[in-house]
DNA sequence: GTTGAGCGTT
């Protein structure tokens, strides 16, 4: 054995990573698509002919030309069909790697007693790991508990063996269950534009603009005034923005719920939205069946 | 000041 790594990247231009080579010389092709999904082989440039060469592959095993891999920089070769593909899905879930490979989601958490806080859920939690975010939900007006909050952990495994078992939580058995809100997973629709649902009155358009920055370039916050708990996000990248679709991304300490923006309606159809007694009244005054505007899109 | 299956101020 020569070398313990070889260097491979994408790209002929771009910064190579080093890849583990086995005892023997050889390298795994699943050690290549391990750090490059969907890579099917290597190529390298002959330093003789200037010419690219492919890497022999054998079973799953690339051999080094010449017995030995050298110093070069080899080139990851996918499947010509895909290519187009999988660059599609590499930008698709370029928001997901960068987290790393498990998402965490927030966990709803059922039957608490009502005088138990956020304070004693965070210490309950944390014996399992890393909290990094949790809540009771409370009655407005009277701070009362509702019985039941939410929890979300830094890792995985964690939330995996959380919502495996029960919970003893001051005297009650708690459950731990993904929450509906997700079980249906809106879909599809290719914008640019995010619904940001339940923020707080506190976030403003600059710390989500800051916030959502780290994802793709972007062009465009909305707040609605007053008040009203969600907002809108519209990056340069549709496929940034889709693939945060369906994410609960933890904002100032809060867990808000990511999914797409449904096509804005023109001022007439906003009017009328809220109509006391719905369209159907509305279609009633005006002496028709349907709704008596055309509907419209984005 | 109560309660005990559920689902987070779109």
């Amino acid at each position: 054995m020569s070398e313990l790594y070889i260097r491979v990247a994408e790209d002929e231009n771009e910064e190579p990573m080093e890849i583990p080579s086995e005892d023997d010389g050889t390298v795994l092709l699943s050690s290549v698509s391990a750090q490059f999904p969907g890579a099917c082989g290597l190529r390298y440039r002959n330093p003789e002919s200037q010419c690219m060469r492919g890497v022999r592959l054998v079973e799953g095993v690339l051999h080094a030309p010449e017995s030995s891999w050298g110093n070069l920089v080899y080139v990851v070769n996918y499947p010509k069909d895909n290519k187009r593909k999988m660059e599609e899905i590499d930008a698709a879930s370029a928001v997901k790697i960068k987290r790393g490979f498990q998402k965490t989601s927030d966990l709803i958490v059922l039957g608490l007693p009502w005088k138990t806080t956020e304070q004693d859920l965070k210490d309950y939690f944390s014996t399992f790991g890393e909290v990094i975010m949790v809540q009771v939900k409370r009655d407005a007006k009277t701070g009362n508990s509702k019985g039941f909050g939410f929890v979300r952990f830094a890792d995985y495994e964690t939330q995996t063996k959380v919502i495996a078992q029960r919970h003893m939580i001051d005297g009650r058995w708690c459950d731990c269950k993904l929450p509906n809100s997700k079980a249906s997973p809106d879909e599809p629709m290719r914008s640019r534009k995010i619904f940001v649902g339940r923020c707080t009155e506190d976030m403003t358009t600059d710390d989500l603009r800051q916030y959502f920055m780290q994802y793709g370039e972007v062009t465009d916050v909305f707040i609605p005034k007053p008040f009203r708990a969600f907002a809108f996000v519209t990056f340069a990248d549709d496929q940034v923005a889709q693939a945060l679709c369906g994410e609960d991304l933890i904002i100032k300490g809060v867990s808000v719920h990511i999914s797409n923006a449904e096509p804005k309606h023109n001022n007439i159809h906003q009017l009328f939205h809220n109509f006391p007694g719905g369209v159907a009244s509305l279609a009633a005054m005006f002496g028709r069946s349907q709704y008596p505007f055309p509907s419209s899109h984005v």
